[in-house]
DNA sequence: CGGGACGTTGACGGTCGTCAAAATTAGTGG
DNA sequence: CCACTAATTTTGACGACCGTCAACGTCCCG
């Protein structure tokens, strides 16, 4: 069921400034290039890896969009993240040789399957790769305290002003634009990586829209305050 | 002020089986305890290190116990963690060469110095070290990743039943006892870690004394009824 | 075109935050 | 060692924020 496509480069991959170390000398770029074995296109809905599989490869985002989510042994769960181009998912399945979260595409997408033996055989001899590998999950740790922060002490409308934020920076740095985007997950999936119920969220939009901060057209999302939403997020 | 001891051994240290890699050849151990260049005492309310200052070096906890906690623009603080002996702090320093939160004793500390550079340029030499930070990464982001599901879906008393079942058992594989424990942080700290108000942590406190789950006399906390405390987390 | 997934809105209630006061403990300096 | 002050904890009363339940509307996709 598996589409893979064997040849890929990433000195041609437009995500290669994101999703690689930068400053590397040409015959390593060659090196790291026959480590990414091979592409894998994922349909909406579909998973890059689940809970429990067996750890192997780590997952470049190449296009397309992801969710990772986490299930407690009574069911309940947990968006943890999304994913976009030029990120990496996978890396909790590091430490137990298994993964322990689920990575959902929201849409159509590719990923680029980088076999985590070879990072780590290829490390030893590329310092720039492993420090590099040292940078994305330092980022990923940083990246879980802030949503910790999040969690933790804000209130609706701050949690989901500090994510439209957080996506248009993301989107901004990908070349889209920095006021407008569509999102790719539902108003559940949005409340539950904040940790508020899907209507809680569907109001909040509405009340934003309501103020003239936001304009909402289904998952059309266009910011008409940046400033205004960056004073919900951190009110004096 | 800072007072500093120069050499010590890995080998001879009580928290060895957690904080070294398992399997290391006799030289290879050498090698490492060259490394962690030098102790450091640290005293209670005083910092290992602090939001903003250059990151060089990784601590391991050799005895005491500490909080990291992460603060937003506008002052808001949370509490992402309590470290104990045996566990390594610093790691959200390494992505930006600058550390990202506060790393606080919360009782008379000391901690093993491990400068990250060192560590890097040894774990292109020692494979099992290699290996040892990554999983030491990936655990750090698998733990996030079960804060994130406490803080976005459980309510006050699944929180904190899940935090004193999570100490105790952090304890217990350092040979404590699994009933009984002293808690070294305050309500407030406790509160702030679990995204509630000291005075909830307080009343969910007095709940489970009167249920018989557990008996508290200060900061001494017995665990009377174990399957009760994960019947609370894990409601059927 | 029809059915199902998704989104919006309203009414109501529960959980937890806020404010306040008192009790207990810890820390400090004489 | 003790007195004194600051810090921490407990408990109560009250209210706000957000969850729950329900109904309706909209948008997709086959």
């Amino acid at each position: 069921m598996r589409h893979e496509v064997p040849t890929i480069t990433c000195s041609g991959c437009k995500m290669r400034d994101l999703c690689m170390p930068a400053g590397l000398e040409p015959n390593e770029m060659d090196r790291i290039e026959e480590m990414v074995a091979s592409r894998r296109s994922v349909k909406r809905g579909e998973a890059a890896f689940r809970t429990g599989e067996r750890f192997s490869n780590l997952y470049a985002v190449r296009t397309g969009f992801f969710k990772t989510c986490v299930t407690s042994e009574d069911g309940r769960d947990q968006v943890t993240g999304f994913q976009m181009a030029g990120e990496i998912m996978g890396l909790d399945g590091i430490v137990n040789s298994q993964h322990t979260c689920d990575a959902i595409a929201l849409e159509d997408a590719e990923i680029c399957i980088l076999p985590f033996e070879q990072i780590e055989k290829l490390s030893l001899e590329v310092r720039t790769l492993q420090r590099h590998v040292h940078q994305i999950m330092s980022r990923e740790i940083v990246r879980e305290n802030g949503v910790m922060l999040l969690l933790g002490s804000m209130r609706a409308e701050e949690r989901l002003a500090a994510f439209l934020l957080n996506l248009t920076e993301r989107l901004q740095v990908r070349g889209f634009s920095s006021s407008e985007l569509i999102l790719r997950m539902t108003r559940e999936e949005i409340g539950s990586y904040l940790g508020l119920k899907l209507e809680t969220i569907s109001r909040t939009f509405s009340k934003f829209v309501s103020d003239g901060v936001i304009e909402v057209h289904q998952r059309h999302v266009r910011i008409l305050d940046t400033r205004a939403l960056q004073a919900i997020v951190h009110p004096t």
